[in-house]
DNA sequence: GCATGTGAAGTTATTCACAGCG
DNA sequence: CGCTGTGAATAACTTCACATGC
């Protein structure tokens, strides 16, 4: 029950060297983690431009319609090296097809969907998913029910099934939509099929190789960060606590998704 | 079209002070934004140990449980004061009850859900809201197929009531699973009915009033950032790319919700 | 002239390492 | 003696401000 977090290794010490891969060329230009979540944002930015006719953008309006400063924005850019044009701006098309690029829209990516209930069904047929070059082309139940099923277009097949679809369909990309106690066994199915990113909507911390990497969605954690703001807002600076009528908290915590 | 972006003021220079707020009184103990998230997460862990029985745990424990280390941990606590005790660990019931506290959950939380389509629906029969003391209260759409439609035991009303209806049910925080295009327009009835922390699925930049907290779940985002890592460690440092077989990314992007 | 690209400064967050207390 | 709580050191990220180049 006290295994290592997510990232360190065993426990040993720090990692040894910055980058452990084979490759041995360029030290893998390092594209900052909170820079690479806004590309993505910037790619979505630039696909609406260029549907709208614009054909030049300014950091500043690029930024804007980002919701970031500009300063920001050209720094994100800059480590992809120099796409602008000084004094004019960024051209739109390729500057968007240069963010495809990095941030991997030219491999086909191949999305693994587990756990079709109530939030995977969603999930399913979120149509910004395909629209955005994420189509899930495989889903997963153990439900016996749903088994068969197809949804979409797609059928739904056993999680027993998981390793060999997996490793077969060349996914690259599993989505976790399961109860939280069942999410650490589909977890390890699909690393055995050769996955190697996870999307987790479980609300369990999930145990991986390294070489697996982990997002995790938690909506309740979004909620609670709001709540504090809230209670922050009204409750003002005071310790002592506001009854709140007739409720108190209790220890309900079912938890997981449907 | 040049509005400016999400925090900054109109842009004319840094701000004045430190804190211009007339409170005048504690420097608001300053919780940073950081921290506030991994509360939420310490919290459900608490969760679950209590309820496995367990009533103490060190700084390792809990913080392994949690994905972080124990510094980190132990730092992210003392925001809140000392409520462990040295040589032994944190009372998990009256740590939990600290962080409840903190997390506002001993004020009324009240949600609403506007959008009853496919995320929609999923968001509103989802678990975790309610067991974690977020009860979907209020359901909103403009679709007159769902409009008067029961779900979970709350009839959806159309979007026009959104003003009305969240003063009167003193709702906390709105949640937006519209799509893109329809986000804004619902975003302002939900302002206008008072709502200050907004919960937004909807891939577009929400414009709010300076008191109003915004937070955007995008899954597209988190799928393009696991992306990169794939096209990261496959493709390892190069510029130049595969054309991926006979398919090109394209200008489709149709985006948002169902 | 004008907007990019970037060193340098500033800010925030993480980790270290150890004093202090039960 | 073990584990918390925390100042100090480090690292990550953001913002500033301006040289650079079209």
């Amino acid at each position: 029950m006290s295994l290592p977090p997510t990232t360190g290794g065993p426990g040993a010490g720090p990692e040894p060297g910055p980058d452990s891969s084979s490759d041995g060329d360029r030290p893998a230009r390092p594209v900052p983690e909170a820079t690479v979540s806004r590309l993505a944002v910037y790619l979505r930015v630039l696909g609406e431009l260029r549907e709208s006719g614009v054909e030049t953008v300014s950091s500043e309006e690029l930024a804007g319609a980002s919701g970031v400063n500009s300063a920001k924005l050209r720094k994100d850019l800059s480590y992809l090296g120099s796409y602008g044009v000084r004094g004019v701006g960024y051209d739109v098309a390729s500057l968007q097809q240069r963010l495809q690029g990095e941030l991997g829209m030219d491999h086909r990516q191949s999305v693994a969907l587990v756990g079709v209930g109530n939030l995977g069904l969603a999930l399913a047929g979120y149509a910004g998913f395909a629209g955005r070059g994420f189509p899930v082309s495989a889903l997963f139940d153990v439900d016996d029910e749903l088994v068969g099923v197809d949804i979409n277009g797609i059928r739904v097949r056993h999680v027993r099934d998981i390793p060999e679809a997996c490793a077969a369909g060349g996914v690259t990309i599993g989505m976790v939509a399961t109860p939280g106690p069942a999410a650490q066994a589909v977890c390890d199915l699909l690393v055995q099929g050769g996955v190697q990113s996870i999307l987790n909507f479980a609300p369990v911390l999930l145990q991986v190789p390294d070489d697996v990497e982990v997002r995790k969605v938690d909506l309740s954690v979004e909620l609670q960060v709001l709540a504090f703001h809230v209670a922050r807002r009204q409750g003002a600076g005071g310790s002592a606590v506001v009854p709140a009528e007739g409720r108190e908290p209790s220890e309900t915590n079912e938890s997981v998704v449907s």
